[in-house]
DNA sequence: TTCGGCAATGTTACATCATAACAGCGGGGT
DNA sequence: ACCCCGCTGTTATGATGTAACATTGCCGAA
């Protein structure tokens, strides 16, 4: 199992793992590319992590400047660029920021559901929608390549 | 049938009739609900209407300034508010940009197939990805409100 | 060993997208 | 006449993202 979903996102869980894990599964899988998983990149990745909740690159510099004064916004933006080239994080587009990807290593777009009370924010992967959403295209004659799927809403807990 | 699809939008079509339509239906619609269609709000919905591509904020402002000397940024956002308020433009989330709904009065979040190499972009409304979508955030005990379903490739001209 | 290429990072400046806050104006009701 | 309220004007600023060029450090070729 390669990162815990999500879905545990609102209940409690040992974050600390949560972040080890996906720090670790990045590691594997730059490595096994060839891809440079620098110090700056892995921080930035460590940062993004710090919550199940999408991070802004603003808000991102705003940490990572802290330990590493000559941050600017393109170190960050370079670095998160990189992440999502790997696979390793996902931009939301409604928000413009961004969250660890659960499912890093398989190749896909995201399914997202996004709290607007709390922020949480839970990736899923299901089989049904890409399926509709490849459906739909082929239907239009249309080649997808890139897909945005992103609901707003209420989680389980915040609806309670 | 309210305006045409977008599917129309590579073909060659009579899109100053296409422009006609959108305006005359949003005016009833506006009429019917007691919203105020300002001339300043129909200008605006007039420009985002003058292709089948989403048009940014800014471009909007230029092309208004045209016409509205004392045209600013929170001129257009207001306007832009209004007519996505009253459902008749959609945002699109991954181009920071507003395009002409072509299902107005019909309230809905959109479903887009964007082209990447000519822009043209279209609004479809899928049943199936519908349910796929509010099935996949059922199943994860979610209450989804609004949706974004966006999906980048090329259309069938560009492909060709 | 020295040099040239290349990827990563540093640095400055700017471009683009969006909103806060308050002022002015004008129609409709009392 | 007066107030209320929605629309628009106006100034300023915040938030997000990129261009362009300089510097560093590594590694392989000569
Ligand atoms: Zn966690
Ligand atoms: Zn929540
Ligand atoms: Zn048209
Ligand atoms: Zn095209």
């Amino acid at each position: 199992m390669a990162a815990r979903g999500a879905a545990q996102a609102h209940q409690t869980h040992n974050h600390r793992e949560c972040i080890e894990d996906a720090l670790k599964r990045a590691r594997e899988i730059c490595a096994g590319r060839g891809a440079q998983l620098t110090p700056l990149r892995e921080k930035v990745l460590q940062i993004v992590w710090r919550s199940h909740k999408p991070v802004g690159a603003y808000d991102v510099l705003d940490e990572l400047a802290r330990s590493h004064k000559s941050a600017r916004p393109p170190t960050v933006y370079r670095a998160l660029d990189f992440l999502m080239g790997e696979g390793l994080i996902h931009k939301i587009e409604s928000l413009n920021a961004y969250l660890g990807c659960v499912e890093a290593g398989a190749p896909h777009s995201g399914q997202f559901l996004i709290c607007r009370q709390c922020g949480a924010t839970e990736e899923i992967v299901d089989a049904k929608l890409e399926t509709a959403l490849d459906q739909a295209a082929k239907q239009a004659h249309f080649a997808g390549e890139r897909k945005v799927v992103e609901i707003s809403g209420l989680c389980a807990r915040c609806a309670a």
